[in-house]
DNA sequence: AACACGGGGCA
DNA sequence: TGCCCAGTGTT
């Protein structure tokens, strides 16, 4: 690294964030555990889906104990809607393994936080930086973005050794003094001016010193690899009740939306055949058989071909066509505090599942 | 290296 | 509709 190039860059930048920036609530707290968790929050999600939540969850869990305290169903539940759900069962275990392993201290370096589970590279520079004030960096797709055109990076920045590009650019780049202000400062200008498409080039602070801007070629940059066509698969749910009480599945962790309550079914049936069986897997519940067996084509509320994420996703084994043993009857006021699937839960609001369980059951056939 | 994992914003 | 986003863990 250019030692006045790098210097050149650090005055600017840091004298560009500090004459305003966004204003985010983790910006105003020098409380480690607000500042981790918002990265949790924040991975692979934008800050104006993410404050909301933010805000929502210290409210709810003040304190790392209290996180670490609080069950994972608590937990999910006020993580219900955002996505990568993943991420409140691996914060809830970090809060837990810190608490277990570090005396409810916080780590303070990025090579032991990286220990830490949900915690990767970008995670661990940032709180390390932000947090501690440890000289490292943090490399998100901000910084990927700036770093590529800055330098002029031409690798494709997904791979291995394009990825170790970035990361070595910018490790030059972070300076000892205010490490923290200096990868957020990054992070800001990748969000409002050095975007992905269209850069404000004439409104950035480094287009001086910017190789990809000199060159006319910042819009091509980072290179990606081509991405590859997303594929619509047929996905069913079952809408099952009896006795005024709606049946809901937990989901598997390791499957998509895992931990969250849905309705039962959510496999890929690939053909004629799997879409008979989740009949079959309904039918199979020897309550279902007492109440509803025999009823199933006209209780059932089938979805077919439902768009997902807009991905292919594996096909779940059958098995022996019995219901997950977290299958369970669920009355209105319970599924209320549940961390259920959001579309299901609009959809449970929109079948008048947040009234009495009576007018749930009445006719309500009505066309305009 | 390739994939899975959500949801929302934007051109 | 396609792409992108304050990424990480698994296979």
């Amino acid at each position: 690294m250019d030692r006045p190039l790098a210097e050149g860059i650090r005055s600017r930048l840091l004298a560009w964030f500090d004459a305003g920036h966004r204003d985010m609530p983790w910006r105003r707290t020098k409380d480690p555990y607000r500042i981790l968790l918002a990265e949790y929050l924040l991975q692979r999600t934008r800050v104006a889906s993410g404050t909301p939540y933010y805000e929502r969850f210290v409210e709810r869990f003040p304190d790392l104990a209290s996180l670490a305290a609080a069950s994972e169903e608590d937990v999910l539940r006020a993580w219900e809607g955002l996505g990568y759900y993943r991420r409140a069962r691996y914060v809830h275990a970090a809060a837990k393994a810190i608490v277990r392993e570090h005396g409810g201290r916080i780590p303070s370096d990025a090579a032991t936080l990286a220990t830490l589970p949900g915690i990767g590279p970008y995670t661990a520079g940032a709180v390390a930086s932000i947090a501690f004030g440890e000289a490292v960096p943090a490399v998100d797709g901000n910084v990927t973005r700036v770093v590529s055109r800055l330098f002029r990076v031409e690798a494709d920045v997904t791979t291995a050794a394009g990825r170790a590009s970035i990361q070595e650019l910018a490790a030059g780049l972070v300076p000892t003094a205010r490490p923290g202000a200096f990868n957020q400062a990054l992070m800001e200008l990748g969000a409002n001016v050095c975007t992905p498409r269209r850069p404000a080039c004439p409104a950035c602070p480094l287009a001086g010193l910017c190789m990809a801007h000199g060159a006319g070629v910042q819009s091509a940059l980072p290179r990606t690899p081509p991405s590859r066509r997303p594929t619509a698969v047929p996905v069913s749910f079952a809408y099952i009740r009896s006795r005024g009480k709606v049946l809901l599945v937990r989901r598997p962790e390791s499957q998509i939306l895992g931990g969250l309550w849905s309705l039962p079914g959510g496999e890929v049936p690939s053909d004629r055949r799997a879409r008979a069986s989740l009949r079959d897997l309904v039918a199979a519940q020897t309550c279902l058989r007492v109440d509803v067996a025999e009823d199933v084509g006209r209780v059932a509320h089938v979805f077919s071909h439902r768009r997902w994420t807009g991905r292919v996703y594996r096909c779940v084994p059958r098995g022996t066509g019995r219901l997950p043993s977290t299958a369970r009857w669920v009355a209105a006021e319970e599924v209320l505090h549940l961390p259920v699937v959001p579309d299901h839960r609009k959809l449970l609001a929109e079948l008048g599942f947040r009234r009495p369980l009576e007018s749930f059951d009445a006719p309500r056939r009505r066309r305009a």
